[in-house]
DNA sequence: CGCCGCTTTGACATTGCTCAAAGGATGTGG
DNA sequence: CCACATCCTTTGAGCAATGTCAAAGCGGCG
């Protein structure tokens, strides 16, 4: 009946656990290079060598502040994550939600203070990698490299649409328009099931900052929503009772997640 | 007097022009690349070697438009421009504002449709580079494909501060906050010359669609911030009265444009 | 000279915010 | 198994920031 969340797994994880283990956590993130950027037997061995190192973490723990200079980068396995940031009088924004598959910081691979903090949305597994490690992939392993390239370029793609999504949609318009981006995210390209229930794994205070509104008005929108027969909604489990009303509502178009 | 404008040269650039104006073009991207890779002389001359169109374009014309699949990047050789994007209702945000040197849809190396569009903000001279020739360097010069994907990570890292600022900044923090960029921008990190008069390329309704705001609101913040005594202005034409003041009151730290 | 695009001003409308408090879940310790 | 704390969600009333609409200035350019 929770079709979103993936729960962590019952046996938690040890930190540095063993390689079997460790080929679980590579598992979501092997998928997905290689349904944005084709690899070879080859390259999947290198990113399946990586020295991962795996934690859990629960729900709003910080898995990277902003000004540190990490060595890892972060991999999701399990759960969700967000990246924030704050302004000076301490409003925050959150600038991406992220799922088992992403890494949340390849930019530390050429930049080097974290720019916006990254916290888990919910309970969570995340797998370290060594900057080192991905490096050495890189020289070695150039399809790898352009998988990589290829994904931060879709991140910057998504950052510009919620450029334009804050800017100028208003609210009702706004909350539609991340309520499609996740569901479609969530079936990897495709509206997979839009009709089926889920829990998103988010408060309304976290959906109000990442759509730059209220937590209050987030409340009364989602209630407009489904006055308006778009969604049912208890709580975090929603159900989608039009979906191509919502992408209207929404003005969502799905060319900006590149997912072909 | 007019510091920031890059006047296109006298002499009209031909279209396809001969090799010496074509090294001329590709002077202030190498500048950049140098800046903040370190090339090779082999790097260097690789990238020297591409075989540019050179084009002339005026104010407002479109470079790119949403949903066209460049075979070609644009290079900006003088002059500015500006990405943006429509709401289904036409509204426009713009997404950022460009200057020489920068490569302004490098995401078509991956990424097949374009996204947004983007228009000159001035009189302009671009140089379209083939994508297979990049495509060629990055295999044989590592260093090149790492310069340009950090240019790209800090693109990303600009559309996150863009993200917070259009979000969750009030009206004049906002305009505050392009402002300091701009001309931090200019400078190459480093604001250089904060108090010297220059004029910006781009109109108030241009802020606007940047700021997310509408161009009487920009025209009554500017008004603020002058009677704050931060800024002088006359038309286009900006000096900063107290940079340290405008920085406070923008809430501009300059990391997140990763210049060092 | 006269058009045109940009800037500026004024009056008014409205979206979304603030503040405050109440209602529900869920979990914990006694 | 209850009592209570906590975290989220929901509601209400009033307010502030910003938008809308309309028109007037003002510079530059053909």
């Amino acid at each position: 009946m929770d079709q979103q969340t993936v729960r962590p797994a019952r046996t938690p994880a040890r930190p540095g656990g063993s390689s079997d283990r460790t080929g679980d956590a590579l598992a979501p993130l092997l998928e997905k290079l290689q349904r944005i950027g084709q690899l070879s037997d080859d390259d999947g061995a290198a990113v399946r060598a990586w020295p991962v190192r795996l934690q859990n973490a629960r729900a709003g723990s910080y898995l990277l502040r902003e000004g540190q200079q990490p060595r890892e980068c972060c991999l999701i396995v399990e759960g969700h994550a967000f990246r924030s940031k704050l302004t000076g009088l301490g409003n925050r924004q959150i600038v991406s939600f992220h799922m088992p598959g992403d890494i949340v910081d390849l930019q530390h691979l050429e930049l080097r203070g974290a720019d916006h903090n990254v916290q888990a949305l919910d309970e969570i597994v995340v797998a370290w990698i060594p900057l080192d490690a991905i490096r050495a992939t890189l020289e070695a392993q150039p399809a790898v490299a352009r998988a990589l390239w290829r994904d931060s370029l879709i991140d910057g793609s998504i950052f510009r649409e919620w450029i334009l999504n804050v800017g100028r949609r208003d609210a009702r318009m706004r909350i539609a328009h991340l309520l499609c981006e996740l569901i479609y995210r969530r079936g990897g390209g495709r509206a997979a099931h839009p009709q089926q229930r889920f829990a998103l794994p988010m408060s309304q205070e976290q959906i109000a900052d990442a759509t730059a509104l209220t937590p209050v008005h987030v409340n009364r929108m989602l209630q407009h929503l489904e006055a308006e027969k778009l969604i049912e909604r208890e709580r975090r489990n929603f159900r989608i009772r039009d979906w191509a009303a919502l992408c209207s509502v929404a003005d969502f178009d799905p060319a900006y997640l590149h997912l072909e």
